[in-house]
DNA sequence: CGGATTTACCAAAACGTTTCGGTAAGCCGA
DNA sequence: TCGGCTTACCGAAACGTTTTGGTAAATCCG
């Protein structure tokens, strides 16, 4: 009785074969307006919803896209960009009856493991990367398993592969030139882990902001993308001489913990020294002062990078290679100000 | 030429009949084990993957599982739960070839809708229930569509639901009595929303930890399980009079926000009032003082949870309803001190 | 009016796997 | 030696869908 209804059960009911019942409801030439009206009245009435399985065999895809993440679960557990960007990707893929299938690798090497595994079985029709690298492996063995990723890089060209960016140079220049502005000739950068593409982009976008102000491009301190960069870079400037007035930082997690460790240390924010961050994450509004940043989109660049990803999925040819996405704002907040 | 190699091609190479090299792959009965090792060298020297789409069809399993986040996207940003509750599922079901499919949901209506869609297409075997909600509607929907699902609570039963339970209540406790030790009398409590399970476990565990000390509970500060409900629970504390010593937060995102804000406001942490939060995320280490903390294991549960969902799936009569995770350990840092 | 084209539909094949029913061959006990 | 049981294997069906090739009927055009 309750029994699932097939699409073979439509055509029963509808009187056509199995293969018009098909065409009817995939809206495919083929069949009258009429029928396709019948049939697709008596699938409603009859609830049938086609089913994944089949659909997958039949048409030779699986209809799901996959995102491995790299595991360092701290790092999971703060990243601003993942569930914005997600939440993007939905957007994208969903009205397409895609789903998103979610990895979670334990190493690099795993990470690699993942990607051959979903070609081998087939499990999705492509996959998308993040946090690309500099000589990233990850574009020749997708390459070489001939499955069609996109890759979100802030950052011009990405060995070959199609890809999605939101250039992070203007808003690194913005902040850059906004504390120009307030007086301070001594403008450090807390950079990001040197393998990672959107550290350089940041390091250059900053350097080259204050050689075109003619000032001397202060000290790199190093960093990474999370808290402890930033307490670690904060170590590091308390005992430089002299001292830099002002920060530019690679992200936010970075910035505030450069701000925390400093405050700890009895400077005064932004009194002593001005920071910026990047990202524009909801805990920079909350901090004290609040951060200056640069407010990025993660959820247009998802629905941007998972809308290329299907485009090149259906057709590799005509889908375009490079797709922008807006540059993101500065946000003036209190951690920035006057030398 | 590349082409795909299929198991009729192995059958075909290893010579035998295409029913005999599954049997033999799988480890099925009914093959000798000369010819199961046969077919598995011959199998392994082509390079035979088994597809995903013809399992799923035929065996009538999606090998998949499905979850389903509500999209308030600034609170996926923090979410601390999220990521490390990934992993853990990953680690359950990575083993037994299944993958986790994320949906992301603008409402709580379209969360419903992707459930049912869930189960019209079979896309998956069955999903995880996260932040269950009192009367929570999803339970009665599942059941309905007969979609197994596991849910993910704090707290005893869940409508039917077989659960993983991490419980909350020993650590707010453990944290409450922390504070009695400490001296203090005026214990406020700052708690979620009403309608979260969460909320009125960790309420309860506060204030039965206080009345069993003698203690009259302390004023009830209505917050949320993001920085801004910590913030709004802080302007209403200043506000009162006499004013708590003690503030039990539900969580650390809430904690946060309090004591930042208080700190705005002059306050001295912890020396005109002491701060505990709940989960143990990172930057609760990091905030000026360091936030006393239960420190809960998302990884654990995320990985308790996948495999009682597995559990169910693969034969509801014989799994368990329940599965408890080891509670969250006090963990003492700064913003708790002496009254 | 007759041949060519189009339309509307159908039946069968295909996708890759697991599973079911059957059939020889081998073994056992009587 | 023979019936009954087990073992090892095979062929075919099944899963639910899309796609392909074919066939009447309807339409068009000269």
């Amino acid at each position: 009785m309750s029994g699932r209804v097939s699409i073979t059960d439509v055509a029963r009911a509808a009187k056509v074969a199995q293969s018009s019942a098909s065409a009817a409801l995939n809206d495919q030439p083929g069949v009258s307006e009429a029928t396709r009206q019948r049939v697709k009245d008596v699938a409603k009435q009859l609830g049938y919803a086609p089913l994944m399985r089949g659909k997958m065999l039949s048409s030779k895809r699986s209809f799901q896209i996959g995102l491995v993440l790299e595991r360092p679960t701290d790092v999971l557990e703060s990243d601003p960009f993942f569930g914005a960007f997600i939440a993007g990707v939905e957007q994208a893929i969903a009205p397409h009856d895609y789903a998103l299938v979610l990895q979670v690798a334990e190493s690099r090497e795993r990470e690699l493991d993942s990607y051959r595994e979903m070609a081998a079985s087939e499990r999705v029709d492509g996959v998308l990367l993040n946090e690309i690298r500099v000589d990233d492996p990850r574009a020749a063995l997708l390459a070489e398993l001939r499955l069609p990723a996109v890759a979100v890089s802030p950052w011009k060209e990405c060995a070959n592969l199609p890809m999605v960016c939101q250039a992070s140079a203007p808003g690194i220049a913005a902040a850059t030139r906004h504390l120009i502005k307030l007086g301070h000739t001594r403008i450090a950068h807390v950079c990001g882990p040197k393998e990672y593409v959107h550290t350089h982009e940041r390091l250059q976008a900053w350097e080259a902001t204050l050689v075109e102000a003619g000032l001397q491009p202060g000290p790199v301190l190093q960093g990474d993308f999370g808290l402890a960069g930033g307490t670690a870079a904060a170590e590091e400037l308390l005992g430089l001489n002299p001292s830099p007035t002002a920060v530019v930082c690679v992200n936010d997690l970075c910035a505030i913990g450069l701000q925390l460790r400093l405050q700890q240390a009895g400077l005064s924010i932004p009194k002593d020294i001005s920071i910026t961050g990047f990202d524009g994450i909801t805990i920079g509004e909350y901090v004290t002062p609040a951060l200056t940043t640069v407010q990025s989109t993660p959820t247009q660049v998802g629905k941007q990078a998972a809308a290329l990803l299907l485009a090149h999925i259906d057709d590799p040819k005509s889908a375009p290679m490079k797709v922008e996405v807006p540059a993101g704002e500065l946000v003036i907040r209190g951690s920035t100000g006057r030398r």
